[in-house]
DNA sequence: CTTTCGTCCTGACTGC
DNA sequence: TGCAGTCAGGACGAAA
């Protein structure tokens, strides 16, 4: 689930629920997740005010009163749901938080690739998960000069070099794909062939797809603030992520299916150069 | 330095 | 119906 697109529209759901509450309790029901869990982190969250929940990368940050911030990366299977009233253990709920509205967001992670973590503000620009974050998709930062630039002499394929978070942080294999093909950009073209023109388009799909991903994610959340109603999940139209053999949107040739760096791709061999 | 590969987990699905 | 094998939206850290 999680790429840039879910985790935002779970951080906006999350964010009108935690912003200037106090929380009330909080269950641990285990002590790692991808990792050894903070110490006696339900301890030090009881009785903490949040601040205004935001979204780096693909992770969900919510200042707390005495200069720290709890930390929430969702892995390949977390979610986060929201319940008005104490809800029933779930499998797979590792950690559930209760707000002084009464309100509890439960965050549940089946393959546990998730973390949650709580740091002091000045770990924000040093703590291991962050500090080798490249730049957000959706800033001014990006644009296809400095894309292009960072690119040059990459011998691997466009591909890897979108997925590094160290570049572009945020996009995952989805959004990857989805963007490659807006831009007519095969998967397989080396990294550092990418020059200004193409470049340009590249930044302008990844925006576009991101916008549009955001925007559907957002939409539908209303049907999912209900309480017991899980919050955040993509609903995109993909061109072609998972449609290997399917019949190319723009062109009716057949999609293909490769590996790279142990990942899924898909593309059209048409369209995309 | 760059790039690949193994690894952490569970669950859904496929094919025999 | 059962069971083995494969794959999954992530990303670190070791190794080459």
């Amino acid at each position: 689930m999680p790429e840039l697109p879910e985790v935002e529209t779970v951080k906006a759901a999350l964010l009108p629920l935690v912003e200037g509450r106090t929380i009330q309790h909080v269950r641990q029901m285990r002590s790692d997740l991808r990792w050894p869990l903070p110490e006696r982190l339900a301890d030090r969250l009881t009785g903490r005010r949040c601040g205004t929940a935001y979204r780096r990368a693909k992770y969900i940050l919510i200042p707390l009163d005495g200069h720290e911030v709890l930390l929430i990366h969702l892995g390949m299977s977390g979610a986060i749901r929201i319940y008005e009233h104490q809800p029933e253990f779930a499998k797979h709920d590792h950690i559930s938080v209760q707000l002084d509205t009464g309100q509890w967001f439960v965050f549940s992670d089946p393959r546990r690739f998730g973390h949650v973590d709580l740091i002091s503000d000045s770990e924000l620009e040093t703590h291991k998960l962050l500090r080798h974050l490249g730049i957000e998709p959706l800033s001014n930062m990006l644009s296809g000069d400095w894309l292009a630039d960072r690119l040059a002499g990459k011998t691997a394929p466009i591909k890897s070099a979108l997925m590094d978070q160290r570049i572009i942080a945020g996009l995952g294999n989805i959004y990857v794909c989805e963007a490659l093909f807006k831009a007519g950009i095969s998967p397989r073209r080396k990294a550092g062939s990418i020059k200004a023109g193409r470049a340009e388009k590249l930044v302008r799909a990844i925006r576009d797809v991101l916008t549009l991903a955001i925007a559907s994610g957002g939409t539908s959340l209303r049907d999912h603030v209900q309480p017991g109603g899980e919050i955040g999940y993509f609903v995109q139209q993909l061109s072609v992520y998972g449609r290997a053999e399917l019949p190319c949107v723009s062109c009716r040739t057949p999609l293909k299916h490769i590996t790279q760096t142990g990942r899924s791709s898909f593309y059209c061999p048409n369209c995309q150069r």
